[in-house]
DNA sequence: TAATTCTCTACTTAGTTGATAGAGTTAATA
DNA sequence: TATTAACTCTATCAACTAAGTAGAGAATTA
């Protein structure tokens, strides 16, 4: 599996939304701000993830975006799979490529693709959100007692 | 992670030599008949395998490649970063990256692609050719099995 | 010398990534 | 109702990379 920054910049935008998860709507710019994505790319990424059904949003003034589901509900790997395809390092693992490996009984490499893969989406697959705001709530409350201790 | 056409070229190519480690010189058009690989990119790929060492080669009529190391020391993982880069779900995890996440203690995803990277490095860097080459010829072993028993 | 085989460099083509631009649509509110 | 704020949609673009092709050159053998 590799981060682009299309798939980067969509799990800033899901935990900059879950962080605000049930506080109203948030605007593109705010998050486009606080996470420093740009902000004509930041609009169509939020729109993919409404377009699969983990955003809301509301036009017009006053409008914005909000999470359509409970951060806990929301791992990391299916924002992972929604942008940037199937989380293996190589294609023919995954159910929907037909090109290499057709003789699959003869590839020696891909028990190992399967492991990686494996190991991998247990990671992902086992954070959600809320554990990302938790961390990152832990991580500024850790820089705060720097200052006040 | 991701494996690309010439990465797993690059190993197929490797595995093709180690199962004849010790065994005379072979020429790029057997191995490519043999993998499957276009002739002319196969060529590119076996040169950047030699100018790192893998390979040797001998030039002119009875020339061909042959491996410069015991197959039991060459791991995956070192053919894999020389033909794919680091081995990370993301670029900033590795030391050569200055791009993104220059606040990386704002970063609150980094501990995940370190432990992904960390996984991943775990099976890529156990595995050894001489562990390819004899889970080859058992699979091979077992199909001949099939047509004898 | 002729045939064989690796070596080196350049080129090409198609696709992807990471944007940017701008017109359109909806909602709130003065 | 007019204005403004905000999301929505489509098109376009430049740079890069991957994958492969082409062809001349150099070394070795017979």
């Amino acid at each position: 599996m590799k981060i682009s920054f299309r798939g980067d910049y969509a799990l800033k935008a899901i935990l900059d939304l879950a962080l605000h998860y049930n506080k109203g709507l948030v605007r593109i710019q705010e998050i486009a701000e606080r996470q420093d994505i740009p902000i004509k790319y930041l609009e169509q990424i939020l729109l993919a993830l409404k377009g699969a059904g983990y955003l809301n949003s509301q036009r017009g003034a006053k409008g914005g975006y909000y999470l359509a589901k409970d951060p806990k509900k929301i791992k990391l790997g299916e924002i992972i799979r929604l942008m940037e395809g199937p989380i293996s390092p190589i294609t023919c693992v995954s159910k929907s490529c037909y090109k290499r490996c057709t003789e699959e009984t003869k590839c020696v490499f891909r028990p190992l693709w399967n492991k990686i893969r494996s190991l991998t989406e247990g990671v992902v697959d086992k954070v959600s959100f809320a554990d990302m705001c938790r961390d990152y709530e832990a991580k500024n409350k850790k820089k705060l007692d720097m200052y006040y201790i």
